[in-house]
DNA sequence: AATCAATACGAACGATCGTGCGTTGAGTAT
DNA sequence: ATACTCAACGCACGATCGTTCGTATTGATT
């Protein structure tokens, strides 16, 4: 059930490879260059701040194209959010998924996900850091799009401490939605503070913080230390 | 010289009662009201998509007027970012300094921060939040002056728990600002959350990992207990 | 061959953006 | 009383915004 979370749902694949309609070939893959270029942007400019003129100048496509192809701004920012998260799942949840349940795996998360932000896979950093600041006062789909990938991901990290926590590897973590929520936390302030000043200390704090509570757990001392010696400079 | 942080220095009611120059308050009266409007604007729509026209709106002024008061976009900016560090220090810190140094004024610098985000001092939520998660990517002197107030904030909160420490009442807490961090990203994930969701159920969670927190660095218990006890919901 | 569907483009719409210019009026200083 | 300073306004500029047309082109269908 849980392993059902955060899974790529191959929709565009399937489908267009049963007719393989030109025409829709053709539209998939401009659709494809200008999110790509849409989320890109988002994650340094901000998901609302997007110009349609703008993707299309990167996408090398009309301007009206993109909006024929998206119909409307918000709809776009909403394929763009489903494009994040893909190249998120692709990036973090994968690898991750190839350890063994347990503590190995989430090692592998939370490596996973410094790595993504600090390697930039959004040129502007974390996109849904961004996004969910962009949008938290602002009611709406795309927000609601957000809030639930959000969701998503920390329930996928609090499933995986919990299962760590099954195995015997965690035997003392009392409430893994806790222990997600801070674990959350602290990858986030990392990230917000590579960005905003240029170094990538906050990497090694926000190890640090997870070490000292996985150890709390009484996971095993020495996986944890050679996660928390990791450098990320 | 760690009180000499964070401190509102007043600067135009002593220079301006000097002459009294009754333009120069007629001016300064708008200014305080488009900065206030300003602020309150940004902490919801982003502090990069503030317009003149809508501040000008809001204030009940002309659009030229606020152009002329500040010259520039940037420059209005820079002072919404100035004027929300003194909302700021006037709502979380400056109560907090009433308490003495020691636990009691961390535990007051947190419950500070937990209701200034719960009950919107800022219509969009943390001010800070929203704009270093819009500047983050973009260089310049705005990244530059919400980073400078951040990094006083950190500075401040891991000044005050070393006064803790120092006063031996968290005598095992090892490396204060790596504490401050912590508690950093506990909350604005909590203020994230709660406007991500419109449910205030993250304060408490924030609060238990703050807890946890100083409860491992030695602080009393009773204090400690009723911190994590209070309820924001 | 003829009809339909989907992409792609150019042009234009009204609206708003940040920023200047010129003018008016209130307040100060000589 | 005259000259000067600053706030405040109206107006307009060029630019860009999201969106909507009309049209050409390419591919699928009949």
């Amino acid at each position: 059930m849980t392993d059902e979370l955060l899974t790529l749902t191959p929709t565009d694949a399937a489908s267009a490879t049963v007719h393989a309609d030109g025409r829709r070939l053709r539209g998939d893959a401009s659709r494809r260059v200008i999110l790509a270029a849409a989320v890109d942007l988002a994650s340094v400019e901000g998901l609302d701040q997007l110009s349609i003129g703008r993707i299309a100048q990167a996408a090398g496509l009309a301007k009206s194209n993109v909006a024929t192809l998206f119909g409307t701004k918000e709809r776009l920012q909403l394929a763009a959010v489903e494009t994040a998260r893909e190249r998120f799942v692709e990036t973090v949840i994968q690898p991750a998924r190839e350890h063994p349940r347990g503590l190995a795996r989430v090692l592998a998360l939370v490596d996973g996900w410094i790595a993504y932000s600090r390697d930039r896979v959004f040129p502007g950093g974390c996109f849904f850091a961004e996004a969910a600041a962009d949008f938290d006062a602002k009611p709406g789909e795309v927000r609601d799009a957000v809030a639930s990938t959000l969701r998503e991901w920390g329930g996928y990290l609090a499933a995986t401490l919990q299962h760590a926590h099954d195995l015997g590897e965690l035997p003392s973590l009392d409430d893994a939605k806790q222990a997600s929520f801070e674990f959350s936390a602290l990858l986030e302030l990392a990230n917000r503070d590579s960005l905003l000043t240029g170094r990538n200390s906050s990497y090694r704090r926000a190890r640090a913080g997870i070490a000292s509570r996985l150890s709390a757990a009484g996971g095993d001392a020495a996986a944890i230390d050679a996660f928390a010696a990791v450098s990320d400079g």
